[in-house]
DNA sequence: GATGTCGTCATACTTTCGCATGATTTTGCG
DNA sequence: CGCAAAATCATGCGAAAGTATGACGACATC
């Protein structure tokens, strides 16, 4: 896909100095500047249609895909659920090399479990601001600019369940 | 999408004309006709490429026939990671279900990625409100009140990875 | 006792979200 | 073709969320 903004960067350059070139020999000679101008206008749209089209390609096809739902049947001993009973256990390790708080992990959590600040406020009796507070510290800690990527972040760093 | 072409060629005949109608003021006083061609090219390259995407959006219809098939597992190996594995298939049952549709679900899995609403515009290429009036419809469809939310739920219900 | 971290809170402000509502367009389908 | 479902977009508004900055007390530690 890089390759096409190339091509369309090195053709419309020599396009350029084509037009660039010849416009004193025969183009302008014989008509004015915007046919000049249109011609170029044309090419250009045109070209950027095709490039529209080139690097979209591929999506618009209609797949059937096959889902192979694997339905699993436990033959007499259930107990894989075990990871899923473990009240998950985040890692300190991550949490302390970021150097997020236990305040800020917490609220993290709560976050994560869609709570309103408010909500989270008045769950642990502090005030709204003093969530806000722990909630920015904590993005910035992640690199966060929402609490949606916050979340995201703290999932994909084992620090959330 | 006839629109699209309409529009097109009005702000294509408009910018021609304009700059027609300038060239002999300011444009080419100070500087040359290349870069008058350059402009040209570069407004309608751009203009182009929108069109482009705009009118070849993906229209990812995805027909997937569900078969499920019952497997014996030993009972110690649980192999959970399959599900890593696997691209994931949002439960269409679930969606239909809950009359969720396709583009709705597109945004939703945006959300979840931690897109804030003109962050998703952008990239699908439409508008913020719109992606408003989709969060708005999900959220309903989910009894979610914040997108935080939206994301729990969607999860849960195996609507999103 | 100075230093540093953490938790708490506030104020002021900007930006983003979400809701309601209505309108138009596009599209899939019988 | 015509209809219904989706998708698109707008506007206006209030509620959240997020940013920046400063402050203050508790507590541990050196």
């Amino acid at each position: 896909m890089k390759r096409h903004v190339l091509i369309f960067g090195l053709v419309g350059g020599l396009l350029i100095a084509t037009l660039q070139y010849t416009e004193y020999r025969f183009v302008v000679i014989e008509h004015s500047i915007e046919l000049y101008g249109a011609l170029v206008a044309v090419l250009f749209a045109a070209f950027g249609i095709w490039l529209g089209l080139r690097i979209t390609r591929r999506r618009e096809i209609v797949r059937e895909r096959v889902v192979v739902r694997e339905v699993l049947v436990p033959a007499e001993a259930p107990a894989p659920l075990a990871t899923d009973t473990v009240p998950f256990a985040p890692d300190r390790a991550q949490q302390r090399s970021l150097g997020i708080t236990a305040r800020e992990l917490e609220i993290l959590a709560l976050v994560a479990r869609g709570f309103s600040n408010r909500e989270i406020a008045t769950q642990l009796f502090v005030s709204e601001n003093t969530v806000k507070t722990h909630c920015a510290r904590a993005f910035d800690k992640l690199g966060a600019a929402r609490r949606t990527q916050a979340v995201l972040r703290g999932k994909e760093l084992g620090l959330l369940p």
